[in-house]
RNA sequence: GCCCGGAUGGUGGAAUGGUAGACACGAAGGACUUAAAAUCCUUUGGCCUCACGGCUGUGCGGGUUCAAGUCCCGCUUCGGGUACCA
């Protein structure tokens, strides 16, 4: 009988989806264990080979817990939504549904033919009604609740309106875009319009006048995670800002729990690092300076109050609501040309050409510490969103300032003793203080310091804590999304009953804006409330159907609650989840405020949702070239040339002039060219001719992206074909540690399908049986033991590459020595499972047993089969190791010093020299040092 | 600029401070075969040597140590993240 990974593959995926023998339920006996995939957005391109490399891992990862005797939960999904399907249907008109439900079937048989341990009757799709209804509903929440800054958690709203009824804005405590001031005599005088115009700055979901990423080629919005270096992440199309009514979560009330949080899980410490640096906690002070000859007095915002002698102007964001005020008559013009030339430019326009400009607004501000009088400029390096829109400029001791008071030609003050600041300024926090009063002679750290105390006691500001992190921009002028659970009364915003729930996503004649240039929602029929109020037009952002998915998991059919008490409780949080770092700022962060919120509703009881986070790495693609040596060109091109192209083979190609070509990676064997094959890829080179080295065309090759337009894009589909399910999820695994960045080279694959092979062959050779109920020897336990230690470790340290590698040396040791027992084959096979279920099920079966493999127990390692009674000593001399030396492993120290020194080798090595010392490590090394 | 990772044979990669290159690919040689595929055996970091063996070697330069790919300091370089964040 041979290895015919097809039949045996087919056969074992029918058993297992027959057989249910993934399904998943509540079982309070077992401890759980909740193994999550970032589940895939469904693109028209379909798994290419590096998509699986995470699923694989969670998929070895589950099946060895499940073997331990955990219930494991290990679900799927489709991120539905997605810019790309409405992109498609806008050029064709085929409705996003239909598209996005064709490239799932898609997905899912590329999934199924890896043989994956799913449990499919959990899958969620974020586009289905009953799943957005969920992510309505949680709207509706976030609606409904306020951040409360004492408690750091989330509230009602009604308590805020009782507090506001009671004491206006006295004593409040709740985390609000601006702070707003008035009593609760003049909160009673409002309208209901102003009222709830008023709670609108307080509620954690909320509508206001944002300055936001508009990409006008998507016609829509974009979150600051959605937009890198002035362009959409997704295409590449330019972003401007620009002043729109948009809903938004108020992320930020979160910033300080989100960065404690990150204490309490474990995460790669790269990752966390990203997220604290995109969370952004700086600590500073926050200093009112009087505008001098006037009545008005504005705060900023430093982190350096130390250096306060040092300023010797400020500076304005172009937006702030202050220019107004600061502008005298005189100067009126140049700001408004000012104000307008830097209208004109794009964030992109901003990056790429870092012109330093400002205006004088003509004003001067009085330093409250030294009483000094400083001029008010105005310029777009302040920004207008974060800290206060304003800055006090210490040009002497920050990079920033340097340069625009250099252009300027403003003063510039040094204020550590000995610093140059002749080429540029001095940024560090070290040094001793001068020129500055009450500072001098303090180093920078207790001036920082003692700046705070007395910022603080002579209230001329006060300790502030700044977050980098944004509010969650949450409307997209889009078509393919959750539409909003919210009609307008009266222009101002309503949340609809529960009751009504799901507010199914409308039918539309084209994904394209209105006439009048509203969303695509607005060509909807009846897109209004049984009263007749106008229904929300944008849609939610890609972000709000995976915030929660992993809780929709553990109670998918739920149509009462996302999830059940009961299954919340029981399945917790993620143990496990692995997924690609492109989502440290974006969904990592929206799904941790997300579950942050529902805790503090008392919906969820664990407050992070992922405890280990594993990052795989990008496969990247391997192409390969051909080389056309150039006077060969075709006809048309403009040089002319021969008709027939000509290759030359890679060694050969110095010797002309040659342009290199992608050729498909498909139809190259280990950097071999089919020639018949490449005649017929492209009928450019139907009639090619080719230079061959040794009677073989051998290909050059690089490491890229891996993309359709280079060549380079490997199916698992034809790797499976080919090779079959188990060794393209062992290749996986062995190309190296999971979370590095590795290139994609088909070449190598042989060796783990030779692996599977020759694991078949200890069963069966020629089609006999092979295998004996003998006891096993020593040797083979050791091989054994040794090898369940080495693979369990491993998995518990997701080196999969490694253990893989144990299972070759225990392989090639069973080999060596004609092992075809059972007492030492089944223990074996059921330590693969995790790797190559579908063999590891069939030689299950051969060995006698029946069900399936991940019902057996996982084996343990006996360390009494590995105790060795010798050790093989390296005898070094100087660190150089020259002979090894066998000795009993119970020998002590001073025993093997003896036996070592007296040692013919050890005599011939020294050849009389005299010793300095002899270290012994007993059971690793002998170094003596002459 | 700042932060985080890397750098080891022709290639992918192993290596709790203790014999660097495990395991695989590729290559070379051999066996089997009419031939090919498949399979099996041998060799495979570099240099010197018929050989025994020796020298050298983990991006570069220092250091700590009996002993450094591994720890420390200073660079070079590649990848990723992030940015007028005051």
């Amino acid at each position: 009988m041979e290895y015919n990974f097809s039949e045996i593959e087919a056969k074992w995926q029918e058993y297992w989806e027959q057989n249910q023998t993934y399904k998943t339920e509540i079982d309070v006996k077992k401890p759980k264990y909740y193994v999550l995939d970032m589940f895939p957005y469904p693109s028209g391109a379909g798994l290419h080979v590096g998509h699986p490399l995470g699923y694989i891992a969670s998929d070895i990862y589950s099946r060895y817990k499940r073997l331990q005797g955990f219930n494991v939960l290990h679900p799927m999904g489709y991120d539905a939504y997605g810019l790309p399907a409405e992109q498609y249907a806008i050029q064709t008109g085929q409705h996003p549904a239909v598209t996005t439900a064709a490239n799932i079937t898609r997905y899912r048989e590329q999934l199924d033919k890896i043989g994956f341990c799913y449990d499919w009757g959990r899958e969620i799709r974020t586009s289905e009604p009953d799943y957005y209804h969920w992510t309505q509903w949680a709207f509706i929440q976030m609606f409904n609740h306020y951040f409360d800054t004492k408690l750091q958690k989330a509230m009602p709203v009604e308590l805020l309106v009782q507090h506001l009824e009671n004491n206006g804005t006295n004593g409040i405590n709740a985390h609000g875009t601006e702070e707003l001031d008035f009593s609760a005599a003049e909160w009673k005088l409002k309208t209901e319009k102003e009222q709830q115009d008023i709670l609108l700055n307080y509620r954690i979901a909320y509508l206001a006048d944002l300055k936001v990423n508009w990409c006008p080629a998507l016609g829509t919005v974009l979150a600051n995670d959605e937009v890198s270096e002035g362009l959409s992440i997704r295409g590449g199309h330019p972003v401007e800002q620009k002043m729109m009514r948009q809903w938004s979560l108020r992320v930020s009330a979160y910033a300080q729990r989100l960065l404690d949080g990150l204490s309490k899980i474990d995460w790669t410490d790269s990752l966390k690092e990203t997220q604290k640096n995109w969370i952004g906690r700086s600590e500073g002070a926050e200093m009112t300076f009087r505008l001098k000859g006037k009545d008005v007095s504005f705060d900023i915002f430093t982190t350096r109050a130390d250096t306060i002698y040092g300023v010797t102007f400020m500076v304005l964001a172009p937006e702030s609501e202050l220019v107004d005020v600061c502008t005298i008559p005189k100067q009126a013009t140049e700001v408004q040309h000012y104000l307008e030339a830097t209208k004109k430019r794009t964030e992109r326009e901003r990056i790429a050409d870092r012109r330093i400009t400002g205006v004088f607004t003509g004003s001067y501000a009085i330093n409250p510490v030294s009483g000094t009088e400083i001029p008010v400029w105005i310029s777009d390096y302040v920004l207008a969103g974060y800290g206060t829109g304003a800055i006090m400029a210490v040009p002497g001791h920050d990079s920033r300032d340097y340069a625009f008071a250099r252009h300027f030609n403003l003063p510039i003050i040094p204020l550590i003793e000995g610093c140059d600041i002749t080429e540029e300024s001095f940024d560090a926090k070290e040094g001793i203080m001068m020129n500055s009063g009450f500072l001098n002679g303090l180093t920078v750290k207790e001036a920082i310091e003692k700046t705070k105390e007395y910022v603080e006691e002579t209230g001329i500001g006060k300790i502030k804590v700044n977050y980098r992190l944004r509010d969650a921009i949450f409307s997209r002028q889009r078509y393919w999304g959750e539409p909003f659970p919210v009609y307008y009364k009266d222009d101002m915003p309503y949340m609809l009953d529960e009751s009504k729930l799901p507010l199914v996503l409308p039918e539309v004649d084209k994904f394209l804006p209105t006439e009048k240039g509203e969303p695509p929602l607005g060509r909807a029929k009846n897109w209004q409330t049984e009263d007749g109020f106008p229904l929300e037009l944008c849609t939610m952002p890609g972000f709000a159907g995976s915030s929660a998915y992993y809780l929709r998991y553990m109670d998918p059919k739920n149509d009462k609650a996302l999830v059940s008490k009961e299954a919340n409780a029981y399945w917790r949080n993620v143990d496990l989840y692995i997924g690609g770092t492109e989502h440290a700022t974006g969904h990592l962060i929206y799904s941790r405020f997300w579950n942050k919120f529902l805790f503090d509703l008392g919906l969820v009881c664990e407050d992070e949702p992922f405890k280990k986070l594993i990052n795989q790495g990008m496969i990247q693609g391997r192409s390969n070239f051909v080389y056309r040596i150039k006077e060969t060109a075709p006809l048309n091109s403009p040089k002319g040339g021969k008709s027939t192209p000509v290759f030359v083979s890679y060694n050969l190609k110095d010797q002309y002039e040659t342009t290199p070509i992608h050729v498909d990676v498909n139809i190259v064997y280990n950097d071999q060219l089919d020639i018949e094959r490449f005649k017929n890829w492209n009928p450019e080179y139907k009639n090619a001719e080719f230079i061959l080295e040794e009677g073989k065309y051998i290909c050059g090759w690089a490491i890229e992206k891996m993309s359709k337009s280079m060549f380079n894009v490997v199916n698992p589909d034809d790797i499976v074909e080919k090779y079959g399910a188990d060794t393209l999820r062992l290749y996986e695994m062995f190309l190296g540690p999971l979370e590095q960045s590795k290139p994609w080279d088909t070449n190598g694959i042989d060796g783990v399908h030779r692996f599977l092979k020759r694991l078949w062959a200890l069963f069966y050779k020629d089609g006999e049986l092979l295998l004996n109920n003998e006891q096993p020897d020593a040797d083979e336990l050791k091989i054994l033991h040794k090898t369940i230690k080495k693979v369990t470790f491993d998995i518990e340290n997701f080196s999969f590459n490694t253990s893989v590698s144990a299972f070759m040396i225990c392989l090639n040791e069973l080999s060596a020595l004609k092992c075809n027992k059972r007492a030492i084959l089944e223990p074996l096979v059921i330590l693969l499972a995790p790797f190559a279920p579908h063999i590891a099920e069939e030689l299950y079966h051969i060995l006698g047993n029946t069900g399936t493999v991940f019902d057996a127990d996982f084996p343990v390692c006996n360390e009494a089969f590995l105790v060795e009674s010798t050790v093989k000593y390296p005898i070094s001399f100087n660190g150089k190791v020259r002979f090894t030396l066998e000795l009993p492993a119970d020998m002590d120290k001073a025993e093997i010093e003896k036996t070592t020194l007296e040692n013919e080798n050890t005599q011939k090595q020294l050849n009389g020299a005299s010793i300095k010392k002899v270290i012994v490590v007993p059971g690793k090394i002998v170094n003596i040092v002459i």
